[in-house]
DNA sequence: ACTTTTTGATCAATTGGTGTGAAAAAGTGT
DNA sequence: ACACTTTTTCACACCAATTGATCAAAAAGT
């Protein structure tokens, strides 16, 4: 599941999952989702149900005290937003509002849903194409140095 | 699947394999391709399927807080588009709008095709004739260093 | 118990994507 | 150079997806 995609985001804090990746949420047999903030940028991950598993337990794991790793699990961990989709209609998903402040997507008509393979991000459209042409945003968390058990993971 | 072509782009961004390729396409059996944009020049790049699976399976694996690592994946995976050629016709490819005007082909009539092997480039013909005469293109992103996971990589 | 708000479902209009047929252009052989 | 075949391109028509609106049911609050 790749690409990016304008999406509709109505007043009640939906989205609704386009129709080319509906095929691949029913197949994964997972109606379990979890939505949680992104670590770095002003942004939200979306997963699935196992994948989930991997990297919540992964971080759970991770030593407490240093105070970066407890940084990290309190971004992805103490944010996740268990949730299920109804494979029946249009698939929508609703941001807490939380998050949706988080991803300055509050109040925005349209968002971006980007298809990273085996998750989603979801993004300000502004904030995207900045991203996309190079620009820097002010809320970036780029200067830390990564603990290795870190630096090693994929999320 | 070698050489330039330039093909028609019709109004609703779709171009059609030129003939004399259409035997080989059919011949490496796969009807899944993806599209996507070129982390360095404003230009894009057809995959077949299994290529694909290699370099998009690479790419997620890489470390996810690497601030370049999750630059060129926002620019390769997060762009792809995936889709099924169709053998019977015409070998239609339709380009999303956004891979359009990263390419500058948006409103063009014609479009350059260029074999590159295993895969193909799509190229605004002013830009191609540009690069293929020694000029440099003003969005070329070539002075990032990249960390060893990504410079080992074919694209 | 009643009112108000929130949520979920359905429908129709618009937009966007796909496919087909025919005309034009290019290529081939006599 | 001419006729014929193949390929390319344009145009139209159909099908699917998205989205906004409307309405009913459920939940929350008074």
């Amino acid at each position: 599941m790749f690409g990016f995609n304008t999406v509709s985001f109505d007043a009640k804090g939906r989205l609704s999952i386009p129709a080319r990746y509906r095929a691949d949420f029913k197949s994964q047999n997972q109606s379990k989702i979890v939505i949680t903030k992104d670590p770095q940028y002003p942004s939200l991950k979306v997963y699935f149900g196992l994948e989930w598993e991997r990297i919540s337990t992964k971080l759970q794991s991770l030593q407490g005290l240093d105070p970066i790793v407890r940084n990290i699990q309190w971004t992805i961990l103490g944010n996740a937003h268990e949730t299920c989709i109804d494979f029946g209609g249009r698939m929508l998903i609703r941001i807490p509002s939380e998050l949706q402040k988080y991803a300055e997507i509050e109040n925005k008509k349209q968002i971006a849903l980007v298809g990273m393979g085996e998750k989603f991000e979801v993004w300000n459209i502004d904030s995207w194409e900045m991203r996309q042409t190079g620009g820097s945003l002010s809320t970036e968390i780029l200067d830390v140095v990564l603990p290795e058990s870190i630096k090693s993971m994929s999320f």
